[in-house]
RNA sequence: GUCCCCGUCGUCUAGAGGCCCAGGACGCUGGCCUUUCAAGCCGGUAACACGGGUUCGAAUCCCGUCGGGGACACCA
């Protein structure tokens, strides 16, 4: 393979980034970066009553949060330019008029509503989907200069055969018979995905097309465009989908899930996303934790599956946990900020403080959101006891070790993890109870509940002057 | 309806004719560890859709059936 490998994710602004279309990105962006490839991004904005600016900057948002940048594309102008459709709309017209002159496509005079109604009747006589365009407007010449029309390509009437062969699911035919004449160019000059795609894909120089498996179909009609020109297509490579829990296609209307940066607001951290996404049709063996830099190292169309995978929030939560724990203590708790903020906290400046907060938290949460949820009583000003707790845990008996731990900390020299669970442990010892005794008054004393952190760290955490205050509340409760 | 794709534990998957009476992971579950809750460690549960071939031998190849999904726009 001596030429360098050019691919693209081409989003259509309509909407937030989905999962599916991030898979998609990340599948071809992996296999641009292992083969030191360009990777493009391509605005097709030719919808123009759904493309917003807003989606637009949604998407780039959603790249940039996941980690995929791109060689060519929005702000990254390189000489395949410009990148977004609707600043290309010269060049397809000019390709659609070297078509109708080749004999390949030809103006179609026919109105929407004309077409709407014999679809209509067709498809009430014989089923959904079942109409084809006649071909009626195909040798047309009595139409007056400036009537509104389409172009519409030209297919080979007689028996034929176009061959996809496809880097996952192999190779695949479709009769000409199925297909017919797709309108190529609206009548208002804008191209439809089908041409726009076939013109950009080939101009940009792309090598490779990668792409979900619902786009299958539309590469046949595709194929006859590159074979009209006399162009050579990309290869080509079609992914499973990824369907939701009721097995249909992730969608946004059924799913809220495939918004991606819903994950990133409840506490996924892009990581495990994206780990998560990537097992789902590509597998490396039996890595399940596969950082960023391993996927580029390994990734390749020949492990991408062709079945179809359902998502699965649980595993999801645990490739999160995984991330959580693996991921440096630092980084974890700058994400941590904005939840713990959210939540209303006064958030420590001291970040090797934070830092050990999410390494006793890390293995109890599974989502930054979780973490902050049960990181409350390290911020606030006195605690509230659960009555369970404390009828279990705070009688009378309890509270006499509980008075013999506050004098033992506050006599303490360091305020430590390890210092403090030294503490506790000798008082244990000291008063011939266990370890339970001792350190279950004192967590609820701190926490107002029964699980926490290991008791030294929960100590330390919240610090001396917190920590001696709750006792001191605890004792004299009634 | 037509066309296309797919079919290994509930889910994600390993598996490219003998290494598989099928391996890993999530989940569920038993135990260990333990100051709590987690985490961790050890174990268990559970699948080659079905029926025919081909072959000495099939989860792996072929055919059929059934099942699931996708596509059928002047959307992408």
């Amino acid at each position: 393979m001596s030429t360098v490998p050019r691919l693209r994710f081409a989003p259509s602004p309509t909407g937030y980034l989905h999962i599916g279309g991030a898979r998609t990105a990340l599948f071809n962006w992996l296999y641009a970066r292992r083969y030191g490839g360009t990777f493009i991004l391509r605005i097709e904005d030719t919808d123009q009553g759904r493309s917003t600016p807003e989606s637009l900057q949604a998407i780039l948002d959603a790249l940039g949060w996941l980690g995929i940048d791109w060689d060519e594309g929005p702000g990254k102008e390189g000489k395949a330019g410009p990148y977004f459709q609707t600043k290309r709309l010269d060049t397809y017209r000019e390709h659609a008029e070297q078509l109708i002159r080749a004999g390949h496509a030809y103006r179609c005079y026919c109105t929407p509503e004309e077409i709407r109604a014999r679809r209509a009747a067709v498809e009430k006589a014989s089923g959904e989907g079942t109409y084809k365009y006649e071909g009626t407007c195909r040798n047309r010449t009595d139409a007056p200069a400036g009537m509104p029309s389409v172009v519409r390509f030209k297919m080979p009437s007689g028996p034929g055969t176009v061959v996809l062969q496809d880097k996952v699911l192999g190779t695949i035919s479709k009769e000409y018979s199925d297909l017919d004449d797709a309108v190529l160019l609206r009548g208002d000059g804008i191209p439809l995905y089908n041409f726009g795609c076939v013109i950009d894909d080939h101009l940009m120089d792309m090598t490779l097309v990668g792409r979900g498996q619902e786009h299958v179909n539309s590469t046949f009609p595709q194929l006859m465009l590159y074979r009209a020109f006399g162009w050579t297509p990309p290869e080509m490579a079609h992914f499973p989908l990824i369907l939701g829990p009721n097995r249909e296609k992730l969608s946004k209307r059924k799913h809220p899930e495939a918004d991606v940066m819903l994950h990133k607001q409840t506490g996924i951290l892009p990581e495990a996303l994206l780990n998560f996404v990537v097992r789902l049709g590509w597998s490396h063996g039996d890595d399940e934790v596969i950082s960023r830099e391993q996927m580029k190292e390994w990734f390749d169309f020949d492990h991408v599956g062709s079945v179809s995978g359902v998502w699965n929030p649980e595993k999801l939560l645990w490739v999160n946990q995984q991330w959580l724990k693996q991921l440096d203590p630092a980084v974890v708790a700058a994400r941590l900020v904005p939840f713990l903020e959210a939540k209303g906290f006064r958030v420590w400046e001291d970040g090797r403080r934070l830092a050990r907060l999410v390494e006793a938290l890390r293995a109890r949460a599974r989502t930054l959101q979780e973490m902050a949820e049960m990181a409350g009583y390290f911020f606030s000003d006195g605690v509230v006891v659960d009555e369970k707790a404390a009828q279990k845990h705070l009688g009378a008996e309890s509270k006499a070790v509980l008075a013999e731990v506050r004098a033992a900390l506050e006599a303490a020299g360091g305020w430590t993890a390890s210092g403090l669970d030294e503490v506790v442990k000798q008082v244990s010892e000291k008063l011939k109870v266990g370890m339970g005794k001792v350190a279950q008054p004192v967590r609820v004393a701190v926490t107002g509940n029964t699980a926490s952190p290991g008791i030294g760290e929960t100590l330390e955490l919240v610090g001396r002057e917190q920590a001696l205050k709750r006792i001191d509340a605890a004792l004299a409760r009634a």
